[in-house]
DNA sequence: AAAAATATAACGAACGTTCGATTTTTTTTA
DNA sequence: TAAAAAAAATCGAACGTTCGTTATATTTTT
């Protein structure tokens, strides 16, 4: 698998994450045609990601949102009750597609070296494919509200947990007690993290998402091996 | 060296470094009496720090600031000119701080190896010891202005360059081509920020600085060794 | 007393949100 | 199929707040 292969698996995939956010915000969603709320629902969540990873969410207006989603404020406000309400079903949407994509993804794999492997390379394609969707999760985590960070904190610990599990049964046995899993899986975790918060940096270096999955797989496999 | 033996040679340097923030943002500070300025803007960046880590910089209001600093709202702008240049006296304390404290502690070791684990182990000791400061200037970056984000970004190379210079004569001659000590660097800065930016997680873990720096050193040995 | 620092009230601008009027789309009727 | 009616969606002005900032008056320190 490379991340070419990944992205033509991965649209279907994201449409079910999309109907499935709008699903479960459909009490304060206005629109009843199952076109024009799509079509327009998802352009506001495109204008709200870039306006957000260029000065903020807080910073960002909804008059910057009303002429960036080509929707006057009224109609906005049809689609969603509440600035704070357009945040949650965006971070709903991207927490739901990493869990949702990483789980079946190891399924494919049995033995624990690939598994491991597979599970690395999954989180990077999919966290370039969905880049400022992370991104903007992660920074604004902060800005949520109570139940909508503790979220954000499941997340984070779900996908750990997928690691530290893997570990364990892939290094049982043969350097006991050398490495514990579940820092090891926080570490791997602060590195894939690293891929889509810096950006600028791997760009700026020509390193792809292939090359990076590579480097980090070789780094972590000679660590834990 | 350990946490404790850190902190004990730390608080000079820090004074220093904030006198050093005082000087260069002279112009916009209208307090005389050099006693009553460090008192009361060191107040007030500690609650600056303090607010902005709870809800963010940009949510924080002047009025927050005002009673959390006990000092009126007219009083405050005796003190910096306006909020965003206070921010970017915070950014530039952060970091002055942590350049100039890796810098003077790898001097202390001539070993390529022994040099590497002391930078390290500092890097964790010195975001340990500001981990509120070091948050927030991550998490600030994005709303800074352009020339105060330029300064973050060259503070994110100018530390991974130390880091990978180390490396490179570490690691030369013993397996050559195997690891990219650029790339290398750019992995361990990512685990570094992870100590300071998911702070949460390691507390409920009960793990302290000492104990993260001897389980990333002993990672990062078994994977470019 | 003079100088330095603080407090208070007020400014205009910009914010999220609402609401009735208006336009567009869909459905019904002839 | 074309006109009329109903429903759905959009619009833009306006509301009440809150924001960063400032000018002036007052208090505290020298």
């Amino acid at each position: 698998m490379n991340y070419a292969e990944f992205c033509k698996e991965i649209e279907m995939e994201k449409a079910a994450a999309f109907r499935n956010a709008v699903e479960s915000n459909k009490g304060s969603i206005k629109i009843k045609k199952e076109k024009k709320l799509s079509e327009n629902l998802s352009r506001i969540f495109d204008a709200t990601i870039e306006l957000a990873n260029e000065k903020g969410f807080q910073a960002m207006s909804m008059r910057d949102l009303s002429s960036k989603a080509s929707l006057s404020l009224g109609a906005l406000y049809s689609y969603f009750s509440s600035k704070d309400e357009l945040l949650e079903m965006i971070q709903g949407y991207s927490l739901a597609m990493v869990s949702v994509i990483l789980t079946d993804s190891i399924k494919k794999e049995t033995d624990s070296s690939k598994k491991l492997e597979r599970a690395i390379r999954t989180h990077v394609y999919i966290t370039e494919y969905m880049q400022p969707w992370f991104y903007f999760s992660y920074m604004e985590a902060k800005n949520m509200d109570r139940p909508a960070q503790k979220r954000a904190i499941e997340g984070e610990l779900f996908t750990e947990k997928i690691f530290s599990d893997i570990i364990e049964s892939a290094v049982s046995g043969k350097k006991p007690g050398d490495h514990d899993p579940v820092m090891t899986a926080s570490l791997i975790k602060a590195m894939l993290q690293d891929w889509y918060l810096k950006r600028w940096k791997y760009r700026k270096r020509k390193i792809g998402p292939d090359q990076f999955a590579d480097f980090l797989i070789s780094f972590i496999r000679s660590s834990i091996m």
